[in-house]
RNA sequence: GGCUCUGUAGCUCAGCGGUAGAGCGCCGCUCUCAUGAGGCGGAGGUCGAGAGGUCAGCACUCUCCAGAGCCA
């Protein structure tokens, strides 16, 4: 049977055009999936939008629009960014769409029928000014940074989900990593969070304040607060398909560090509430900062996903992003960065690599040599499972440094081995070494495609062999190459 | 204040028991197949500080200093 292997993004919230960060974790679960399936795995990848909620009716009401047309909007967004990025996800699910909807209802059922949901009293700090209820996170300095005064506890019906009564269990299946979470420092902090105890979390609120969201199926006054709502897409996603029984439980899901708390109790707990099996891996990513300094509007810093998308090629930006980051730690980026990379990397290693190469062939030849004994280039199962061994770690930015360091090789080799002087009458020395090269460059080319499918594709296209993993060994079987043109015009 | 993590070349980071590595940057040299790309060589680090265990530490233990994160 095919091994098969599920990856998440969280759901992006619809109340605002999707940032770098969105980007990243996307263009993340991208590459993974991507692995996954050039390694002969069945894979399957979701991402989507939440788009219910407080936020939003606001933000659509201050714009003067419905709140569906809103998030239409800004969905839209999304998808077209996804697209220019080459994002191959399987599914988009939107919390909007009518089987999610009617799958949380059925979710929120079952929970209140086997007694996991209760009404009681939501309290929290509210603030007179805001008129609304604001979290730890809105507060500054104890106060909202809004009206800079102290918010007052205030108490509204609504209905709690037992989180309580799922601590201990909660915290074997992180301990005894049933459930893993990555980088350990998170766990870490994970496993202290649910020692200090778990109180029950309020899954609704008032109608008559937020009428934008799921209505609750047991009393028509309450809407479906952020939780069962959000977190159960990873499984109407699949349902959506058809392919629940096949994917689940998901094998990753990435996500910032801002929600791993969340994910690591509210969402295993709903599912062990109902008898689901739990994830088996969260890999925690973190921020950004742009040049040393935090994004941020005030600073005029913010880097626009969409501007790049449009201004520089899909390759360069999905390679920025996996090797300029230590993936898991927070990390700097930079246009300026990004051109560096395009250029010393993409464009003077790989592209010219890739440009001298096919020049030399048009030009001498090419000949399979008798023994292949060509030891950097035919080394490359090692190479694959090297990058295979840091790929499983999540050592993305990793997998790409070595690989270039095979990039490196074939580029002294060339210079070593002088292809273009003549070393006999018919130039078959000469025409085997390019062969070499070739196979390297071929062998670069898989195992770099789910980084950068668009550049490893054309490659592929140019010199006639396929991107997948029994291929690396595979001789050539194109024999006539013309000059390519070039992959990465330098900036 | 408690807990967790980090501190290694100018920058970003690897290494994690046998006496320092990569990429980028910098300096010099060089080829010409190639996208003024490539190749070779070089400068540059008392591996945050101190102490302890070890035949031997950047790597282990402790203390301290600095920075970050989580919690209160």
């Amino acid at each position: 049977m095919k091994q098969k292997f599920y990856v998440t993004t969280p759901i992006y919230y619809a109340n605002g055009n999707p940032h770098a960060g969105s980007a990243y974790t996307t263009i993340a679960a991208d590459v993974l999936v991507r692995w996954h399936k050039l390694l002969g795995e069945e894979g399957f990848f979701l991402t989507g939008t939440d788009e219910h909620g407080l936020k939003i009716q606001e933000t659509a009401e201050k714009a003067g629009e419905k709140p569906q047309k809103f998030v239409d909007e800004i969905t839209k967004n999304f998808k077209e960014l996804f697209k220019k990025l080459n994002i191959s996800n399987d599914n988009f699910i939107r919390t909007t769409d009518s089987e999610h909807e009617k799958e949380v209802k059925k979710v929120l059922q079952k929970l209140y029928d086997k007694g996991f949901i209760y009404k009681g009293d939501y309290e929290a700090d509210y603030c007179i000014g805001c008129e609304q209820y604001l979290s730890k996170s809105d507060l500054v300095g104890g106060k909202c940074p809004l009206h800079d005064r102290e918010p007052e506890l205030r108490k509204e019906e609504a209905y709690l989900f037992r989180l309580s009564s799922f601590q201990d269990k909660l915290l074997k299946l992180i301990k005894n990593e049933t459930l893993l979470i990555l980088p350990k420092k998170r766990r870490n902090e994970v496993i202290k969070f649910i020692k200090a105890g778990l109180t029950d979390i309020s899954i609704s609120r008032k109608k008559e304040k937020v009428y934008w969201g799921i209505e609750l199926p047991f009393d028509k006054d309450h809407t479906c607060f952020v939780w069962v709502d959000a977190f159960w897409n990873y499984i109407t996603g699949l349902k959506r398909k058809n392919v629940f029984n096949k994917f689940w439980p998901v094998n990753v899901q990435l996500m910032a560090k801002d929600i791993i708390r969340v994910h690591a109790t509210i969402w295993p707990a709903l599912l062990l509430a109902l008898d689901y099996e739990v994830p088996k891996t969260f890999f925690v990513h973190g921020y950004f900062t742009v040049d040393g300094k935090k994004m941020s509007k005030t600073l005029g810093n913010i880097i626009d996903p969409m501007e790049w998308a449009k201004k520089y090629q899909v390759d360069s930006i999905r390679y920025f992003f996996m090797r300029n980051i230590a993936f898991g730690q927070d990390g700097d980026i930079s246009e300026k960065a990004l051109i560096q990379r395009h250029n010393d990397e993409l464009s003077n290693k790989l592209g010219n690599l890739v440009s001298r190469t096919s020049a030399l062939a048009e030009k001498y030849g090419i000949k399979k040599p008798d023994n292949q004994d060509f030891e950097e280039t035919y080394d490359s199962i090692k190479l694959f499972n090297e990058i295979s061994k840091l790929i499983e770690n999540y050592e993305l930015d990793k997998a790409l440094n070595k690989i270039f360091a095979f990039i490196d090789r074939l580029n002294k080799y060339v210079q070593d081995k002088k292809p273009w002087e003549m070393k006999d009458e018919n130039n078959s020395e000469s025409q085997e070494i390019i062969y070499n090269i070739l196979q390297g460059i071929k062998t670069v080319s898989i195992l770099l495609a789910p980084f950068i499918p668009e550049t490893c594709e054309k490659i592929a296209k140019h010199f006639k062999f396929k991107i997948s993993f029994e291929e690396i060994n595979k001789p050539l079987k194109n024999f006539d190459i013309k000059k390519i043109e070039a992959l990465f015009k330098r900036i």
